[in-house]
DNA sequence: CGCGTGATTGAAACCCTTCAAGTTTAGTGG
DNA sequence: CCACTAAACTTGAAGGGTTTCAATCACGCG
């Protein structure tokens, strides 16, 4: 972690903690900060129209979750942000002094690492089948397949869990 | 336009003109630039290793297209970027000066808008069906679907040129 | 220990793809 | 400006991957 990402977690809030189920940002709510996830884990989703729920991200130990609509707006809150762990937290308020050039390399590198990475979602999204997706996955958090339940990471490769329960059991026998 | 977005685009290097059909990035490539859409209109795209066309974006004028994995490792490019129609672009160079409040401030109010964008097109990926995909695309970009080709729409949407025919089909019977 | 949620498995249905053929459109040279 | 050619788009039929729905199994927690 570099110095100014020491200095910013040093001057935000002190952590909290939250149990498993535990919901820190509901969609509707008026709230512009996010969370940094110092144990445990938490995971974003949204609801469609049908009443399924769709992974947006997964955050553990070290990462960063928040709503980047709520960010932009200052309105109200797209996704619902849940502990899916018990967990420990900061809450990290989005008034980045961009007149600080430090906090502004800081943020700009964090939103391009961001960028980076939903990036390679989409075109897996448009590219993979749900198989190679899974399996890049696993790649890509090899620490969290076997950690999260299995219809949320089926809701993060946009596929349902009895769809990837059968991958699963495929890639066994391919083995 | 902003007063700053208007100086930046006034440091940059002049227009110049591209024919339809030429790239200006090309994958494999090592530049560090993006570009600006005075007129006409550009797509980014990438290759899959069964040689299907997937295209990420569609800049049309006033749009700025580059490639950011090239934006963070300085390295090869992922995508390819080619005109679509005779266009005229201007080349951005990415040497944001952060300690310039106002460029930090443009810049990363680029990236949120930016990353607000793909948000929502992951979430339409993972739970959108394509003729859903397709309607949302017209909404959000109604001059383009008469535009742009239809396989290039189609590649966008993460479906095959065939299976969108049809579903502009079923658009105009079921209406 | 039993209840409830999550995971698995099977069968049928559906959406979309693939492949192949035909039609239309666009671009090029005479 | 027309003729020719290539590319784009359309349409049909068959097939594949995933979903849906339903039933069963496994497990963690009170």
């Amino acid at each position: 972690m570099s110095k100014t990402e020491n200095e910013l977690l040093a001057r935000a809030e002190p952590s909290f903690k939250v149990k498993k189920g535990e919901v820190l940002l509901k969609s509707g709510d008026t709230v512009t900060s996010g969370f940094y996830v110092m144990s445990g884990c938490l995971r974003s989703y949204v609801v469609d129209s049908k009443g399924k729920e769709h992974t947006y991200q997964f955050a553990p130990e070290g990462w960063l979750i928040s709503d980047l609509e709520v960010f932009k707006n200052k309105q109200k809150a797209f996704l619902t942000i849940e502990a899916i762990e018990d967990s420990e937290v900061k809450r990290l308020l989005f008034d980045f002094d961009a007149n600080n050039p430090d906090f502004a390399k800081l943020a700009m590198g964090k939103m391009q690492n961001r960028l980076y990475a939903l990036q390679h979602r989409i075109i897996q999204l448009l590219s993979y089948t749900a198989e190679e997706r899974y399996q890049e996955f696993i790649k890509t958090y090899p620490d969290l397949f076997s950690r999260v339940p299995l219809k949320m990471i089926a809701s993060y490769l946009g596929i349902t869990p009895e769809g990837l329960s059968r991958i699963r059991k495929e890639m066994v026998k391919g083995k």
